[in-house]
DNA sequence: CTGAAAGCGCTTACAG
DNA sequence: CTGAAAGCGCTTACAG
């Protein structure tokens, strides 16, 4: 970083003098204070406008020890849902009046741990994460200690006592293993997600317990992990659909794997909904306008980003630094992949 | 924002106190200068480690009269391209030592004024802004005529001289037009994106000039503007198959264009690749893993947004407030929704 | 209702 | 090689 040449910044103190005023009077004029004159306060903001004067965030908040910065680290931002998660959140965050900076980790542990120096170094108020894959437990134990405001979302850090904010994993799960139930289908699969992931996990103990509340097997349910993409998700799909006796129906570690699955069934000309049911989790956006469209587990993603930040900006104003965890509710929008919906196109399209 | 109680900060005086020597002598160890004693450089980094200090680089920006964060203001982050554009600047900016903040309009403008006024009392080094649609041209004079270094992506702005990062909208288009008539195509539309967009207005004008070299009226071809999503293209097709003499193909505004009309294809039961062929453009990465496969022309969206970075960081670096425009690179990646490729398995398919 | 003074946590010449 | 002093642009008691 070179030296660029020093721009002359007009300060509150041009302003002071260009206003007759001391600078005092126009740091209560610039946080509206009652107390300034109205004649005062006028000519005040008259030498603002003149002068172009442009308020110096980072020198108040060294004065005040406090910030208006909040941070929020995204684990893959070219997600769609974390995307959309990242919108929530900032969303919020602009509306209180706080300015957010994102950072994108790619799920590498590595830069996740740059980026929280980085952000501690600038001083944010508060903190969301959405942790990279692999993080250590204690990753975040320096900020905590320091008693910044930390919420996480989605994922979950084993053994801290850190706020999580997600979707209800297990009843979405549980509720599309219900819905394929009723359609009849009585080999289910649950396909995608990390063999290692918390989420994950969560999911599948869902799926399971609605198995068993159905008088079947969990055990004999075939569950296979992949990489949470469309490939893994045609993977998967392969490798069930190779075994004797294979499902015909398949809960999706999450939306994209569901695409994959569908993809995957449509590369041996089954149709998604009619040959084999599929649902996914998460809703996204592409969901209603995929082909067939999605059934899925919708989890209101946006929804959860704003409560997300909502919790830590509470943490921020109380000086708590804990909170409750927000278990989001979910429902399951039902869509073609299931089948089932919708005879009479169906008929239409036999 | 309710006051939080103030947590005490370790500061360098404390590490000085700490180390036995004075806080400048720590202010230059924190900065790596050779000029310390070995054996005073251990004390003062093991104060450092010892006492958890946390530098304060607000506070060192204050007193240096220098930034290390940028700005990046994103007309839409849901939307993947923007998204990945968005994590190509980011790295180049993390790896250069810079803090971006990122902020997403949403396309809306009054939200990207509040946005650079907060940026600005930021006091960002930099900014790199894909302007919201609907952005008055003085929307960056301030920032501009404060010496604050902007460059843009994608988008221009009418009538300013601010530097331009994007792909050869041009080219592209023309290549998109000359594989369709080296497929046999002679009617070929262009569909999708809003009529007043400054891009589709490029793409469009090399889509004609490709036309009219080949010897065809390009004002005959039709070009059917909407918004630019999926079913913004399903209608626009829609509109084009209901005119007598129906084209046969049609370049897209972008791939999320491109899926809605392939999506609308499949509705009619007709194959995209197959009975009508699609091209897309941008290339983002659900492109590959669509159904079919989409041709499209490739931008390379990351190299664009890491490229933007390199400039603003040359300009911040540099002290200059000017840069060249950069139109990046586009070739076409050829797949299966445009048809004539992969003829054995085509064969198979059919 | 307004001003003088101190101080937030750093860096930067300038001495020594 | 190290220290004392000034100052970045604000806010905050405290007087008046």
């Amino acid at each position: 970083m070179a030296a660029a040449p020093p721009r002359d910044r007009v300060t509150i103190v041009e302003i002071a003098a260009a206003a007759g005023v001391s600078k005092s009077t126009v740091s209560l004029v610039l946080k509206g204070s009652e107390s300034v004159r109205p004649s005062t306060r006028d000519r005040v903001n008259a030498a603002i406008r003149d002068l172009g004067y442009v308020y110096n965030r980072g020198a108040a908040n060294l004065r005040r020890a406090r910030s208006n910065m909040v941070g929020m680290i995204i684990h893959d931002l070219i997600n769609p849902f974390c995307a959309e998660l990242a919108v929530g959140i900032e969303r919020s965050f602009q509306a209180a009046g706080y300015v957010p900076f994102i950072a994108n980790t790619a799920e590498s542990p590595v830069r996740q741990a740059e980026v929280i120096k980085l952000m501690r170094e600038q001083g944010v108020a508060g903190l969301i994460i959405s942790a990279a894959r692999g993080t250590p437990d204690e990753a975040l134990d320096g900020l905590v200690g320091a008693g910044v405001p930390v919420v996480m979302t989605m994922r979950r850090l084993g053994g801290r006592h850190i706020p999580v904010v997600g979707p209800d994993n297990r009843l979405g799960a549980r509720l599309a293993v219900e819905r394929l139930l009723e359609l009849g289908h009585r080999r289910i699969a649950f396909l995608g997600g990390y063999a290692d992931s918390g989420v994950r996990a969560e999911r599948l103990e869902g799926f399971r317990a609605a198995l068993a509340n159905a008088g079947l097997d969990p055990d004999s349910a075939v569950a296979i992990a992949s990489v949470p993409t469309r490939e893994g998700g045609a993977q998967a799909l392969e490798t069930v659909l190779a075994q004797r006796n294979p499902p015909t129906a398949a809960v999706c570690f999450n939306d994209i794997v569901a695409f994959g699955v569908c993809l995957g069934l449509r590369r041996r000309g089954i149709q998604p909904g009619r040959g084999f049911a599929v649902i996914g989790f998460d809703d996204v956006q592409e969901a209603l306008h995929a082909d067939p469209p999605l059934t899925t587990i919708a989890v209101d993603v946006m929804g959860l980003g704003e409560r997300a930040a909502q919790t830590v900006l509470r943490m921020i104003e109380t000086g708590r630094n804990t909170a409750e965890d927000h278990v989001g509710a979910v429902h399951l929008a039902v869509r073609e992949s299931c089948g089932g919906i919708m005879p009479e196109r169906a008929e239409r399209r036999a």
